[in-house]
DNA sequence: CAGGCATATGCATCCATGGTTATGTAGAGC
DNA sequence: GCTCTACATAACCATGGATGCATATGCCTG
């Protein structure tokens, strides 16, 4: 099964989700916020689901799509070593400006 | 230019940024590491090089590779707002073991 | 010159995305 | 029961891009 960072690489996907982040919505909104056709957005929707990134609700004819946030999880803890990096970054802020000064 | 949810989603590319988180290395270093040709590696460099994930200093022939974070800054700040709902989760769980605590 | 690397070229392959069209299916409503 | 809605899915096509391989070359520096 793809990673979340093979789904989330596809802009559309991470727009989709951003979506459902605000409220949960049926197929049907989605195409409309996305200009694309049905089937399309209906296959990057079983990608997402696939992925475990959504799931959806059945309420009568249509499917009610929500985030599922947990495979996000693993997301983040591979980003988690990274962070502190940036960090050390901004307390390093100034003397990082004046190399670059220096470089030119 | 690419974003690092795009670079990312390639696995050699996280593989090599891991690699470059415990040690910034040479060229030569990653190449062994990898299993994979000289040509390829300097590509995947490149584009990791491009989107400012990695950053490249001259040592004599050498080129010693290092980890630019800042570009993950991005991607963590879209994280952001999905962290909650996990957090909603972990909160939820907390919750659960102090009642099975409680219980004992 | 030799070592270390970037880059180019050419090639094969595969996959992803997008489009369209058609069909299946389940429930809503008459 | 029939039709409409909402959606999933399938099948096709076209295209572009990514990955991998191999080989060659250029460039810089010890």
């Amino acid at each position: 099964m793809a990673t979340a960072f093979e789904v989330l690489a596809e802009p559309n996907r991470r727009r989709i989700l951003d979506l459902l982040l605000t409220t949960e919505s049926p197929v049907g909104d989605i195409v409309d916020a996305m200009a694309l056709s049905q089937p399309l957005v209906s296959k990057h929707l079983r990608v997402l689901r696939e992925a475990g990134l959504v799931e959806a609700r059945v309420d009568a004819q249509r499917r009610i799509y929500r985030v599922r946030a947990d495979p996000l999880r693993a997301m983040d803890e591979w980003l988690q070593p990274y962070r502190r990096l940036w960090a050390k970054r901004l307390d390093a802020l100034a003397e990082h400006l004046q190399t670059m000064e220096d470089d030119e």
